[in-house]
DNA sequence: CCTGCATATTTGTCTGACAATTGACAGTTA
DNA sequence: TAACTGTCAATTGTCAGACAAATATGCAGG
């Protein structure tokens, strides 16, 4: 059990660093918690992927900001980009893909449709620090919004817009959420494993 | 570029793979996609680190993609932890609180039980630093789980608890989440504000 | 059938070394 | 002076081989 000891050493020290410091170099680290560079690295490589430190040859490792997306949590319903603004996070909207959709069996019932109507489904990937944080699917029935608004500048969340228009979004807006496995075009989108599990919003 | 090279490699690998397969040992991965040991080791604890596969000292390394879409409730809570958990965050169950309810209209159809029929509903709030993240309620056929056991200790998830007494899961267990008002009990539970909006897990 | 026990296999860790990248600094030149 | 260049040190990335630890497997003996 060294790996595990020296890893929460490791993650006590990244969580007292400030964002953005300099760590010891590796073998300074290494000597330091008493294993060898390999199983130092191995650890280290463990928070790499967690996006809790970002190193870089010749220059050295740096401990950056946390993710805060466990904190999202509760506000889910409050734009992404609300969140990102507040800590500070630079999130970018990747590919909008703007379909129109027939309405099956559930979202008819849910919006109140009749089966086979036309709806309008926006879905996109949304980047937090070149990491995809989220894939958004979004249903809406085609006289909320004119597509046009849509397809011309479409920087904001749909809750932007719909509080933008006036529209009261929390009387009967439902949001669901599904773990499903990535398809294939999604994974693609998102460059994660084909069959990862993933939270899939679908808000109306 | 070497270790991402042979990372999307591996990647393709673990994705072709059947979950629980075992992948070829360590030396000859490493000799097949022609790196060292230690860095084909680096581009496999990144996989551990994202879930992916299961390493176990003496035996071998195993594909452990949690595909199945039963379960999906309680592998919800799950990713919360493991979410969580990848970004180091501490997790911890607040108040449990079990009670007797009666099946109303949505459950009993679900569950496949008579309206009115009593269930268990298994309510809890979940912690990441302080701070509330999820506020989740299951709910069981009271033939699944003798509420004694619950009452004794439960530090776990149902679905350790589920796991535990060798229950299968059953096959159409559906997560539902819908974000609704926090009402007064709630909120006092966690602590916000009476109408915060939040996210309620519905577990079957 | 079961119980030890030796053995092979596999992952975990260590050691030392070299390669690749980068920043800093002194030296050179227009 | 300002810009460019080459050297050097520091740091991460990769490599090779070895041994330790844990586990499964087959075998002998009860």
């Amino acid at each position: 059990m060294v790996r595990k000891d020296i890893q929460s050493r490791l993650e006590n020290l990244i969580a007292a660093a400030q964002p953005g410091e300099q760590l010891p170099s590796e073998p300074k680290l290494a000597k330091q918690l008493g294993v060898s560079r390999a199983t130092l690295r191995e650890a280290m490589r463990t928070f790499e992927t967690r996006g809790l430190i970002r190193r870089q040859q010749g220059v050295g490792t740096f401990v950056t900001r946390p993710s805060q997306v466990i904190e999202s949590g509760l506000e889910m319903l409050e734009s992404i980009e609300r969140m990102a603004e507040r800590i500070g996070l630079p999130v970018s909207m990747g590919t909008v893909e703007i379909q129109i959709c027939l309405a099956d069996d559930d979202v008819a019932q849910r919006l109140q449709l009749e089966v086979g109507s036309e709806t309008l489904c926006v879905s996109r990937v949304i980047w937090a620090q070149d990491r995809p944080v989220a894939y958004l699917v979004d249903t809406l029935p085609p006289d909320v919004l004119p597509p046009e608004r849509m397809t011309a500048d479409f920087t904001g969340s749909v809750l932007d817009l719909l509080l933008k228009h006036g529209d009261p979004p929390l009387g009967d807006s439902l949001c669901e959420i599904a773990a499903v496995a990535a398809s294939p075009e999604v994974a693609r989108a998102l460059h994660i494993q084909r069959g990862d599990s993933l939270m899939m919003f679908k808000a109306m």
